[in-house]
DNA sequence: GTAGTTGCAAAGTGTTTGCAGGCAG
DNA sequence: CTGCCTGCAAACACTTTGCAACTAC
């Protein structure tokens, strides 16, 4: 009884364990920075969760927000994705999925890693090992559409 | 025998006619920065073609070339491939296909793409129409690897 | 007490923009 | 001649960095 525990009931507890289990000191920042992450699988920017953290309360300078979220994203904790040019989306669900992309509204949506199956893997190029594989389905809202 | 024509001996002519055919104006510096391009399948920053510009005499502001990417990029003539969140690389092939990226290089190479299958493919979010498919494998020389 | 973390502001990058002058057709 | 291009420099948005003050343990 005594190792069962009622998840969500002190969250903050249980974010200090995990940042623990990675090797990271749970600072206030940090376990603030992961409630937001880990609330639920989302994709947001850095600025988004420098205006969350800051919503909430407690404060947190943006070099922490990008400090914290480097760290993290080494850790494993989150994954961070490329598709816009202008900035880097991180995606508090880390297992093995992909992307839409609205290129119209920046939204960014899952896709189930069995909706997308990959076959016939490519050789890599010598000495090298794989890390991850990103797959984006660029997509634009259907109004009709000039292109100039 | 006035019809044919041996390749590779006047490029900028071809060059211009294939402008044209996209509704481009054919200025010097879009010839010269379509000539770079275009001499064989290749990933290139707006750097590296200024650079590349550059040095081949004529000049090119930083601005053409950006304006001139975009343009071509809108036109179909190149694909711009969103992997480094630093900066935007442009593809002269535009062929389907997809790519490794080294993360410890910056280096990006095709993959055809017939070695990649993708099944399966999942529905679009309502209304959308897809714009195209993007899949990266990133990957790490294989040099033993801090994570910090 | 001490190593590690934070905040601030300044610096850094790639990219975009405004506008005067220049070139293509 | 006229509208579209180009170049310059300034503006931008995101991210990184240097360093002194602060916090976790």
């Amino acid at each position: 009884m005594q190792s069962q525990k009622k998840s969500a009931i002190q969250p903050e507890r249980d974010i200090g364990k995990q940042l623990r289990a990675v090797g990271i000191t749970p600072t206030q920042q940090r376990v603030q920075i992961a409630e937001i992450l880990f609330a639920r699988p989302q994709h947001l920017s850095a600025d988004q969760i420098l205006a969350s953290v800051n919503s909430l309360g407690t404060t947190a300078s943006k070099a922490t927000i990008y400090n914290t979220l480097g760290l993290f994203a080494r850790r494993g904790l989150i994954r961070e994705v490329i598709v816009d040019p202008v900035k880097v989306f991180y995606d508090s669900n880390t297992s093995t999925h992909h992307h839409f992309f609205n290129l119209d509204s920046g939204e960014l949506t899952d896709i189930d890693a069995d909706k997308v199956v990959v076959t016939n893997l490519p050789e890599l190029p010598g000495d090298t090992q794989l890390e991850g594989i990103d797959i984006i389905f660029r997509v634009r809202s259907s109004h009709p559409h000039e292109e100039n």
